[in-house]
DNA sequence: TGCAAATAGATTGTGTACAATGTAATTGTA
DNA sequence: TACAATTACATTGTACACAATCTATTTGCA
């Protein structure tokens, strides 16, 4: 055990999720083409579809994003027609972001994406159960810790 | 079970995969500023560190990155002095990377890190080694698939 | 052997990420 | 109740990622 082991890729654990998720990400592509999303709009969208309203800092909460990354892509989704940004009449630094009706629709072409990525992850119902609930569990210590 | 369900954001294992990531990233930053270092970086040179000299195509099949991505980082790992680009005499297409002297003694102040990061990360033993598994499991689907 | 196809990198353009900073609104408290 | 501290979002600057395209070599085969 020499003491530069630590340093090979493949001891790292933050190595294969970095490659797994751009993979994975790169993988969603050609659907997300189809109804002309990128994959942070969709994760955007889908925060949306299942909450209707909420604040920039609640949509950032939920993705693990800021608004320096989340500004421009709200602005290209409202572009676009899916949603609207508007202040919160209660407090004036809030921003309120809402689904519009062509945002709504958007969610049936939508729900045809995860059936065909199932088969890109070759992993069983129950390694699949096992992958989401460790990921969770590092997720949870960050959340805790700040 | 209603048709929308493969939509929430908590239904998709590609989500908690790309959080994972970027959080775990974001806490080496504090650590990789020290020897200045951006992550993609360090994994450059993590590679290197074991191979000593390889090609850009090869780094990236390791890396799972483009020559799009490469080309700059690795411009920018020769102008701080820790590697060599040349092209390769038997096949002037390719392009020879290796590691200077500079790039070597790196290796001791980076060594330091993985020790310091596995605190971030809440796992056992046993369930970093089951993470582990199942990601390099996905990985090579990928790799076999193109 | 000549030339089309393939290969390795570099370049370009678009879209994130995120730290640091700026601005306006709101809150807590001396 | 002024005003310093906090909060929410926007802006700026740097650094990836990756698809698409370009250039220079090299290979394969008619």
């Amino acid at each position: 055990m020499d003491k530069y082991d630590c340093l090979k890729i493949e001891n790292q654990l933050c190595f294969p999720l970095y490659a797994c998720s751009k993979e994975i990400i790169r993988h969603y592509k050609p659907f997300l083409d189809e109804i002309d999303l990128t994959y942070t709009q969709y994760i955007a969208m889908m925060v949306l579809w299942e909450k209707k309203c909420l604040s920039v800092k609640e949509l950032g909460s939920c993705l693990y994003l800021d608004s320096g990354t989340l500004t421009p892509v709200l602005k290209k989704l409202e572009a676009k027609g899916y949603i609207e940004r508007k202040r919160c009449e209660a407090d004036e630094r809030s921003l309120n972001v809402t689904l519009t009706d062509e945002g709504e629709k958007l969610k049936d072409s939508a729900a045809e994406i995860p059936p065909k990525m199932g088969s890109c992850v070759n992993l069983s119902q129950e390694e699949a159960g096992e992958l989401y609930r460790l990921l969770y569990k590092i997720l949870g210590n960050f959340k805790d810790g700040e």
